[in-house]
DNA sequence: TCGAATTTGTGCGTATGTATC
DNA sequence: GGATACATACGCACAAATTCG
């Protein structure tokens, strides 16, 4: 075993020199970093012992790894706040809460969506106060700033709800966005919104979807629009843990 | 190179396969794994490829890894729910937000903290109004479900505020827990908290104060309290990601 | 257009250290 | 003291995809 200079194992040593340049800037964000053997001469070590010091910094979310292609320091784009302020009623016509946050960081919005009838499961069902099999309308969105996504959503509604009106396609009355606003053209006023924030490992089809490199976390929030005691409309959203920070405001 | 059986390398089908075992109960939590040369032998494979796959489980908060010991199934603790709730105004002599929280959960709270007056960095006089230098009352707090550590935080109050008052000392005044109801003993009235949530790898530091895995991340929120537009107190408060889910009502 | 070089992914084998049981 | 178990580090090989001359 080689003895360490310092207590620190090599691969630590490693993974600390190249946080540390990437911190610099030295290491630049999107910058390719010199191969797993070119890394394993300048340590004077091999190619394993390089790979674990990668593997740390995958974890942590600050590099990804492209097979056949190298190793890049990841680009962390500014943090987009979603704010607390996000579900106050606004006159129709006004962009979508997920516009406005980007727009405020900068960030050019973009998204796509596509729509279906189909019948709530029973987590679904338990959440919208429906019985297991009743018609939802079931919205996925895929949200993106500058090209690259950065949210991905699941909503549900009941379709005796939206069945028929003018909402029912989700972004089909033209210029009216966002949940509270689409309700309130159908007369059905929401007047709470409850949140459920989790962290966990990004699964596989997250990590394609939203770009998500290996050992970083997605946070959930499970949301959900109250009208009267009523549950409206329920949605999973799931965002890179790294790129967000959310902002809650809490009256006393 | 083995050809897989299956589309699947390997050392992800045999982290499948213990993951699948540890969901079913299988493997029951605490329980010890079988040691890495075990389970070689029972896939008809090495050491390495065998590490390779419980590194994914590790990166998921599923085992922990005792050098010399071996490698147990990790123990979650049912998801304490911080109930948006918490911040409601209550008499005095009830017990604080954390330890209702856990009551609630079947957990037995227990917390320990110490307090010291010092003066406010920039990051800390920013959030509390306060010239950098400014003396404040720092408290580190650190709270335990069933004798297992889950949540650490601190606290800055500025010391203009509390200072000479019966709550200098954040649990001086016996009874009187939780911030809001401390403020009351004095005349400030919180009206607001704003919290911000973040989600980053733990560090060293709190991977051994809260007892999580190397691969697991953490939740940071950065809690401050209003009274009257002032910000009368700031906490950053450290969760592990895989234990909690944090719930938010938000009206409209 | 083609092929060689490069680069990461996956897998094998081995050795030594060190703390626990 | 010996066996066990994980931590660290070395070596090698081939696959698959990209890159580049």
């Amino acid at each position: 075993m080689t003895p360490a200079t310092e207590d620190q194992p090599l691969y630590l040593r490693i993974a600390d020199a190249l946080r540390q340049q990437i911190a610099d800037g030295e290491l630049a964000e999107g910058t390719r970093i010199p191969s797993e053997v070119k890394l394993a001469e300048t340590w004077g070590t091999t190619r394993p012992t390089v790979r674990q010091a990668l593997d740390v910094l995958l974890t942590e979310g600050l590099i990804t790894k492209q097979a056949t292609r190298g190793t890049f320091v990841r680009r962390r784009p500014a943090i987009t706040v979603r704010s607390s302020t996000r579900y106050q009623r606004r006159p129709a016509g006004e962009t979508s809460p997920f516009a406005r946050d980007a727009q405020r960081e900068g960030a050019a919005p973009d998204w796509v969506w596509d729509t279906q009838r189909t019948r709530a499961e029973g987590r679904i069902a338990d959440r919208l106060g429906l019985a297991v099999g009743e018609h939802v309308m079931k919205t996925r969105y895929l949200f993106r700033a500058d090209g690259r996504p950065v949210q991905a959503s699941v909503s549900w509604e009941p379709f005796a709800l939206v069945g028929g009106t003018d909402i029912e396609e989700p972004e089909g009355t033209d210029g009216v966005t966002g949940v509270i606003a689409r309700m309130d053209t159908i007369g059905v006023h929401v007047d709470r919104v409850t949140e459920l924030v989790r962290a966990r490992p990004a699964d596989d089809d997250e990590r394609r979807e939203l770009d998500v490199p290996d050992g970083v976390w997605v946070m959930t929030i499970e949301r959900t629009h109250w009208a009267g005691g009523r549950a409206v409309e329920t949605a999973d959203i799931t965002i890179p843990a790294d790129r967000y920070a959310l902002a809650y405001e809490i009256p006393v």
